[in-house]
DNA sequence: ATGGTTTTTACTGCGTC
DNA sequence: GACGCGGTAAAAACCAT
């Protein structure tokens, strides 16, 4: 009947069978044992060379086993191959799903009559939809769950994960996924979700968080952005205003200074161009200046993850372009 | 790949506490 | 002397082509 393996390595090898075989299979190469001089047999499925006496294993690297898979149809392929970064979850099952074994033999090696094979296809096919749908909802749980990590380690509300979520989904049910890592993926679709719900965090805040590095992020990222055709306007430097105020403990005061000193710097045409996260650390540190309030540019630096030479430059050009305006 | 722009790195000098 | 600040040159990163 149905041969049910745990993985299949070859279609001809199931596991009684490699047992009782040991004794065949000693005829490819035969020595004696140094030990008891009994028979020498290879055992093929581990690669050992064993005294059949003893049971001394000679050589246990004998054979190179290669990919411990093998994909029969291209959906398998996919859900098995090794492209892309590695995850713990290459193989989302870990091999544990049932198999069927594309011979039409029963577990004796005997043929199946035409009906028995007719049964064993649409067995066949329908095991092979669960699977597939199976593995789809596993990635899906599995990103979903970064996401969720993700979101509340950078401090973001449930509506960002929510897009996130579906654009997630998107992604999945258009095969965005083949070729890339479920965690780049997920970062990706939170990272753009934060940029659209203009609750924005630098790539440098998601690549501490996340598991994938930078190029992988941005990469994947453009890739999300251009096949769903998301509209993502860059991000608003004042939409980072307030954190920084926070993480440096000042005041409203400062906060409302800086977005002036933003939305003036704007309409003076200065900030295309410029990365948001500079602009909105060298607001709030010239609007700390101006409110008399004191904060190093080290100190800054430091939360937004900007050089204090940018600030410098940035928040020069800001107090220029507030004075030009008053003038 | 290339070139232009922005940001970072590293270093220096100045004033203040 | 350490610290904050300002400036500069060169390197690196980024982006559009």
């Amino acid at each position: 009947m149905t041969e049910t393996r745990i993985r299949s390595y070859d279609g001809s090898t199931e596991r009684h069978t490699s047992v009782e075989s040991s004794e065949e299979t000693s005829k490819v190469a035969v020595t004696t044992c140094p030990e008891c001089d009994g028979r020498l047999a290879t055992d093929t499925e581990h690669g050992e060379t064993v005294c059949t006496e003893c049971g001394l294993v000679v050589d246990e690297n004998g054979i190179d086993r290669g990919p411990e898979w093998r994909a029969f149809d291209s959906a398998e392929r996919d859900s098995k191959s090794r492209v892309g970064a590695p995850t713990t979850n290459m193989m989302h099952d870990k091999g544990l799903s049932t198999n069927i074994g594309w011979q039409n033999k029963d577990g004796y090696g005997k043929s199946l009559s035409t009906r028995q094979r007719r049964q064993m296809q649409r067995l066949r096919t329908w095991n092979e939809r669960f699977r597939t749908r199976d593995s789809k909802e596993r990635n899906l749980k599995q990103a979903l769950g970064e996401i969720d990590r993700m979101a509340s380690a950078l401090g973001l509300p449930e509506t960002v994960r929510e897009t996130a979520s579906v654009i997630y989904r998107r992604a999945l049910s258009d095969n965005l996924l083949p070729g890339r890592s479920i965690e780049g993926v997920a970062t990706a679709a939170l990272y753009a979700a934060a940029r659209q719900a203009g609750n924005p965090r630098s790539l440098d805040e998601f690549t501490a968080v996340s598991r994938v590095d930078k190029m992988e992020l941005t990469r994947t990222y453009r890739y999300i952005i251009r096949e769903l055709k998301l509209e993502v306007q860059p991000a608003d430097p004042e939409s980072y205003v307030s954190r920084f105020v926070s993480r440096l403990e000042l005041n409203e005061e400062v906060d409302r200074l800086a977005r002036e000193l933003l939305s003036t710097a704007k309409d003076e045409g200065i900030t295309s161009g410029k990365s948001p996260v500079g602009l909105a650390a060298s607001a709030v540190y010239a609007a700390a200046l101006l409110s008399n309030q004191k904060v190093t540019q080290s100190q800054v630096s430091a939360v937004a993850d900007v050089s204090e030479v940018t600030i410098r430059n940035r928040y020069k050009e800001l107090l220029e372009a507030a004075d030009h305006l008053t003038a």
